[in-house]
DNA sequence: AAAAAGTGACTGACTGGTCGTTTTTTATTT
DNA sequence: AAATAAAAAACGACCAGTCAGTCACTTTTT
């Protein structure tokens, strides 16, 4: 005779989930108190530990979001059949994740978590997993681009999957340190820096399939 | 009559300071007790507290290194009168640091710096104020450059600046997480990024002084 | 001898986590 | 439909351990 639905397990969880991203936005993980998000949360101190066995595990379960836009960035990624555009796309998805005034927690979040992944084996490895997905999706694209002749083929397509990824991270921290950036005229700098891999005279022994 | 001379002195803060620094780099600002960075200096707990008031001085003091590069940084980017020569340059010099083992305690350090910059409103500033320094000497190049006709005039100056120092900056986090990551290769790709800021023609109306 | 430098046991505040108790919900019986 | 029983869910006072920081004292140097 259990006393609540998995609905409402669920809601409660997420409940928890949210007051911690919040606290651990502002403080950090290590600086954020359970007492914190006991609080914030709005249920009692024994209650999160229903739900969560450990601060270390409320840590682990939100270090890294990678599960929320593993399906946006691929459908986005393949959405033209040009590599070079599907780059393009990319960075625009970027950019208006970058500017979500809703998603501010999470990056901040982010942060804290790229810092604790230096000292955390299990975050570091949820970290640099969420980064491997976008970055084999940039592989491919280059790597295809590279196949068809659109982009130079002396560049390691890891490479620049690399420097585009420490861009966007890059760009996180300094946004998030309230610096006010000209986001417009950052993408537009980045759009140049994807034109700058395509080949100055596109090869034609091997072109484009489209 | 005072006991030990300035020279003594320094050599003691040193002694703290690189203590702290590699305490901080391994467990991060909040992980390290006081007690371990005591226990690795070779001192006291009092003694310590004679050097630093709290623990938040050792943070701050540590949390930011601009001071070491200022003048590095200054006469590799005026070395050649070339503003993307200049450019060119301060990526060299910035592989160099990135790769030198040497400074990977304070690459650790500097990115839990980052994520203390979120809640500590002096880190922030040190953090910022430290970037600050080589954003402005980019951002002098590129200007320079743009006037001389060598790089796109429809590209913001700041944003191009703010592009290269995010790339640095995500490559010091990818560098950190322990990826293997070839820096030849990125670098190349860097050059291929600065290269794709320079005019497709030269602007010849108002040529380079040189 | 005098004063700074250095020591380390100590403290009070706070931490993450536990557990005996109370409340809420549902299944069953009346 | 009302009463009952039982178990999950929620509560919050509590605990052992840890923390940054202090201070009465000893050592070292001039």
């Amino acid at each position: 005779m259990p006393k609540i639905s998995d609905k409402q397990r669920e809601s409660r969880r997420q409940q928890i989930l949210e007051a911690a991203l919040a606290c651990f936005a502002e403080d950090g993980f290590h600086q954020t108190g359970m007492a914190d998000i006991v609080k914030r949360s709005g249920l009692s101190h024994g209650a999160v530990y229903l739900y969560f066995q450990s601060k270390d595990d409320l840590i682990e379960a939100l270090a890294d979001d990678r599960h929320r836009r593993e399906g946006v960035l691929n459908s986005v990624a393949q959405g033209s059949g040009d590599p070079i555009e599907g780059l393009h796309a990319l960075v625009r998805v970027y950019a208006q994740w970058l500017t979500d005034p809703a998603g501010e927690a999470r990056r901040r979040v982010g942060i804290h978590g790229w810092a604790e992944a230096l000292r955390n084996r299990r975050v570091r490895n949820s970290v640099v997993e969420g980064i491997d997905m976008p970055r084999a999706l940039i592989v491919a694209l280059v790597e295809r681009g590279q196949h068809d002749g659109l982009i130079k083929r002396d560049l390691g397509a890891e490479a620049i999957a690399r420097v585009l990824i420490a861009i966007f991270q890059g760009f996180v921290l300094q946004k998030c340190w309230g610096e006010d950036i000209d986001v417009e005229a950052c993408m537009a700098a980045v759009a140049v820096v994807i034109e700058g891999f395509r080949t100055a005279k596109p090869d034609v022994r091997r072109r484009a399939r489209m």
